[in-house]
DNA sequence: CCACTGACGAGTG
DNA sequence: GCACTCGCCAGTG
């Protein structure tokens, strides 16, 4: 596995319950600025089983990413961050400026 | 080696 | 808000 993936794991892993954080925002906390595409590539590599929150992670817009396969991953997305009292408006999105994940360091 | 494809994003018009 | 371009880069054929 490439070592970007680890870091790009160990920053998904801290994101707290009932927040989000954007796929350009993993990768420039994990020291990876400007590579959001490598954040989704390795989000797409984890096992289906993994414990890892990766549902807590969504675009720019503050919306659920689709991927290309076409599967039920954004509505089990959705009803992972709702569980979590993460709120979505008419345009599924959210509203980042509440619910996005502030790290202190 | 080249072309193409993505859980992306900033910038431009 | 929309469409588009460009930068990014691992993986695939």
């Amino acid at each position: 596995m490439a070592p970007s993936y680890s870091r790009i794991y160990r920053v998904v892993a801290r994101i707290p319950r009932g927040r989000v954080a954007t796929y350009g925002q993993v990768a420039r906390l994990a020291g990876l600025p400007g590579r959001a595409r490598l954040v989704g590539y390795a989000l797409a590599a984890i096992p289906d089983a993994s414990r890892l929150p990766w549902h807590r992670v969504v675009n720019a817009r503050g919306q659920i990413s689709l991927r290309s396969d076409g599967g039920p991953w954004d509505r089990i997305q959705r009803l992972r961050l709702e569980r979590e009292r993460v709120r979505f408006d008419g345009h599924g999105a959210i509203a980042l400026a509440v619910f996005r994940w502030r790290p202190r360091r």
